[in-house]
RNA sequence: GCGGAUGUGGCGGAAUGGCAGACGCAUCAGACUCAAAAUCUGACGGGGGCGACCUCGUGAGGGUUCAAGUCCCUCUAUCCGCACCA
């Protein structure tokens, strides 16, 4: 007699056995798979059903690979430099190193009730000495190369985080992380040659398997556009306004220039007439924050007194500023053609200016445009270029002001220099140290890690100093360099420094002399499938592009891209499509549903709540259908088991089609329908015990099929059916498709189409007698005159009648 | 404004152009039970018919096709990303 399915008894003998004999090995033959999750920062929070998703569908795909014979990589880490976990240590006013430990324990505790066969001797910490040691030492390299450079500029600063923040972490003019509209602040930073790699960073997106969205989204955010500068030059005067447009074909239409207001000219264009009104208006846009300036979209503008020289007609334009147009994109600086395009056109028409319209709109010029026509066509009003395509004349135009001297054709990126500093206390502190004689020195590389040091006081001060300046026996040193006295630099790196690079170190994570050593970064790199959240799409995968393009480049790794493939997973939400979040209550924890259903069960559950790939809503419930699943399936393998059932071609057919089902939607990571597969299948197999039984060959496999889904019941029942070892050295099972061929098939019979009824025959019957047969079967259903005759081999007759 | 995704029973969802609603949840009925739970069996989109059956039905409207949830066009709703980048 079957004992019943008791989930706690069979989990704990199965995770003791695994600790004691590891189901990973290296044997050194085997190829190599590296299956990555993105590594959570330790929040105080712990872990909800959502983030478990993400875990289980890598641990599913890691541990089907491993079946497929592969040497696995699949380690886990700790991401715990950074906001987040500062921000919960002022909260609970205990030291940041304290509740990061604390954080880990616990979050650790909570992965290893998933199962996940995460392999521990790799894991790796961001706050690790050993671990940012290399963190600095590739700001180090980085310095050398001319990559990080200092520079004092207006930065994006979050007045709530009192931090400086990097463009990537600005959403819709507010702090990516707390949410608080973001200011601007002038800021001595160090910054990171990022746009020095755009092109490498958007050519190369064309070589990874990475969803489309993110490869778009990485593409608009590098945002290369192709154009001309063209000098302007100002009346009166030997100086020159430089523009960036990717029109030059609408030259002769510019009928006015306007600068930002941060424009380093603003000021000294102005007229004595209009100098007060200049100042004033520079003064407001400098009070506007990034919010305010994404939200008043209606025009404003002031004009200098001032005009500047058309380089190809020599016309008079009139030379403006405004808050529209971005002081650090392009030049700052824009000539404006209000006949095509939009926001030139908005901006004449609140100011009174003319509008010429240079290109012919359905083959003529219009009286009185109501709108900007942006698109390309014929030239008129524009002299020597008069009928020729606008296309031609984009080209045309700059090559013939380069000759004279006055423009040049070129490229421009939407992409920044990433904003490297952070006036916080929980990063990595940037080693260098500034010298009165010698400028900024890097800490010695034998120096490194430049330990960040102990404090009373963490909170950040919102002065745009670090907390670290307050500390002086650590603020002064002396120079690497000439030996004089110097001073430590205080702001530390963003989180993203340690997660641009994490993934390398696993595969070397107790190396002290390199980064990873080359023979492992040969041997284990890089990632080939990457699981996480699609949040990070313009973040830390772009950044960890440019580290690792970086690292290429100086000989550290032999690939310059990290992750082959890429897989977003959907979030969970909770009811209503609501973001699970502790304020809204609406958090459900894994904790409990393990305890009541199993490991097995919540890992199927998650899978089964909808394709991955897209957002679901938990429901509780559901988690009771798997469990019956489950439940039934071990009964039915125990009934089974000790029968010693022959084997028929029907269960030699069926065992083949569940390979063949349960294999091709895994591949195509059609993981809910997997599930359901195993059900629907289990379901044939249950009747068939109540008949001819099931022999152990296909029970042997549907367990093997089983096992990287629900890991403890598999090994139990692998073990019931006499198995030997772990289910997982079994390898993965195949398929024979002959094996799979019925020898008769179901025959839908339609008339116009309709189903009228369903017959069977054999497979191999010919196109006629199918026909032959179908029409017998509709018989009296067939009322007019055929005039076609459709078969489609296996599936379907189709009679049509007037 | 631009770009992307999604829209199928009470719910989650399934369907290489070929029987729409697999699989599961919930619900209802029945079996077992003193009873309940668990388990098992069955029903379960709408309308019509005593009935084998007929008919409508995949956000809306057109189209292609012998055949459309699926392909094409025009809308619409929801969600996400970008958003004065010249």
């Amino acid at each position: 007699m079957a004992t019943p399915y008791n989930h706690r008894a069979v989990e704990q003998k199965w995770r003791k056995m695994w600790e004691e004999h590891p189901i990973n090995v290296n044997d050194g033959k085997k190829e190599k798979y590296y299956c990555l999750d993105m590594f959570p920062y330790p929040s105080g929070n712990g872990l909800h059903v959502g983030h478990w998703r993400g875990y289980v569908i890598s641990d599913v795909w890691s541990r089907y690979k491993l079946m497929q014979g592969y040497y696995l990589i699949h380690p886990m880490g700790w991401d715990a430099f950074g906001l987040p976990a500062e921000n919960y240590a002022i909260k609970m006013g205990t030291h940041p190193a304290v509740t990061t430990a604390e954080n880990v324990a616990n979050i650790k505790r909570q992965i290893n009730e998933i199962a996940a066969i995460y392999d521990w001797d790799m894991e790796v910490n961001t706050t690790d000495p050993a671990f940012y040691k290399w963190t600095q030492w590739i700001f180090v390299q980085m310095f050398k190369k001319g990559l990080a450079y200092e520079k004092e500029m207006p930065i994006n600063w979050c007045p709530s985080c009192k931090t400086g923040l990097a463009n990537e972490e600005v959403v819709n003019g507010c702090c990516e992380r707390c949410g608080s509209p973001v200011t601007k602040k002038n800021l001595k930073q160090w910054m990171l040659r990022i746009t020095k790699y755009a092109d490498r960073l958007l050519k190369d997106l064309d070589q990874l398997d990475w969803p489309e969205k993110v490869k778009k989204m990485q593409t608009d955010w590098i945002g290369k556009s192709y154009g001309a500068e063209l000098d302007f030059q100002v009346e009166n005067s030997d100086k020159a306004i430089t523009v960036y447009t990717t029109r030059p074909d609408t030259l002769y239409g510019a009928t006015f220039m306007v600068l930002a207001p941060e424009h380093a000219m603003a000021k000294e264009l102005a007229t004595p007439e209009q100098k007060e009104a200049v100042e004033q208006y520079i003064f407001n846009a400098s009070m506007k924050s990034s919010v305010d300036r994404l939200q008043d979209k209606e025009k404003t503008g002031v004009f200098t007194g001032t005009y500047a020289i058309n380089p190809l007609n020599g016309a008079k334009v009139p030379i403006w500023l405004s808050d529209y147009v971005l002081a650090d994109y392009g030049t700052g600086a824009i000539m404006c053609v209000p006949a095509h395009d939009d926001r030139d056109f908005e901006f004449a028409k609140k100011f009174g200016l003319p509008i010429i319209q240079v290109i012919a709109k359905d083959g003529k010029e219009v009286e009185d445009l109501t709108e900007a026509y942006t698109e390309p066509g014929i030239m008129i009003n524009s002299g020597a270029f008069n009928g020729m395509d606008s296309n031609e004349a984009k080209e045309k135009v700059p090559d013939m002001l380069e000759k004279k001297g006055l423009g040049k054709k070129t490229v421009n990126y939407k992409l920044r220099d990433w904003v490297f500093s952070r006036q916080r206390y929980w990063g990595e502190p940037i080693p260098i140290v500034h010298c009165p004689d010698c400028g900024a020195v890097p800490v010695p590389e034998d120096q490194l890690p430049l330990l960040l040091p102990d404090v009373e006081s963490y909170q950040p001060t919102g002065t745009g100093e670090s907390p670290l300046a307050d500390i002086t026996e650590w603020v002064n040193t002396t120079c690497p360099c000439c030996g004089k006295p110097a001073k430590r630099e205080t702001n530390t790196m963003p989180q993203w420094a340690g997660s641009s690079w994490y993934f390398l170190r696993y595969v070397d994570n107790k190396n002290d002399k390199e980064l990873v050593s080359r023979e492992k970064a040969d041997k284990y790199l890089p990632v080939d499938m990457y699981i996480g959240g699609v949040e990070h799409a313009v973040l830390h995968l772009l950044y960890s592009r440019f580290y690792t393009k970086f690292l290429y480049d100086i000989g550290v790794v032999d690939f310059e891209e990290p992750f082959h493939k890429l897989f977003n997973q959907g979030m969970i939400t909770g009811k209503n499509g609501i973001k699970m979040s502790k304020s809204k209550g609406n958090v459900v924890s894994p904790d409990d549903l393990v305890r009541d259903y199993g490991c097995d069960s919540l890992r199927m559950y998650e899978l089964f709540v909808g394709p991955p790939e897209l957002d679901s809503e938990w429901d509780d419930r559901g988690i009771d259908g798997v469990y019956r699943f489950i439940s039934r399936f071990w009964k039915m393998v125990q009934e089974n088991a000790g029968k010693d059932v022959p084997e028929t071609k029907e269960l030699v057919k069926l065992r083949n089609k569940l390979v063949y089902d349960i294999t091709t939607r895994l591949e195509s990571f059609s993981l809910n329908t997997v599930i359901s597969g195993f059900m629907e299948y289990n379901n044939k197999l249950v009747e068939l015990t109540k008949t001819t039984g099931v022999d152990r060959t296909t029970l042997m496999t549907a367990v093997q099929l089983l096992a990287p889904f629900a890991p403890h019941i598999a090994e139990e029942l692998h073990q019931v059916l006499g198995g030997e070892g772990s289910v997982f050295a079994e390898g993965w099972p195949t398929y024979d498709e002959a094996a799979m061929k019925d020898d008769e098939k179901e025959i839908v019979c339609q008339v116009n189409g309709k189903t009228r009824t369903v017959i069977k025959l054999p497979a191999d019957v010919s196109k006629e007698d199918a026909l032959a047969a179908a029409k017998a079967a509709l018989g009296s259903k067939i009322t007019g005159t055929i005039i076609k005759e459709i078969y489609v081999p296996g599936r379907i007759v189709n009679i049509v009648q007037k």
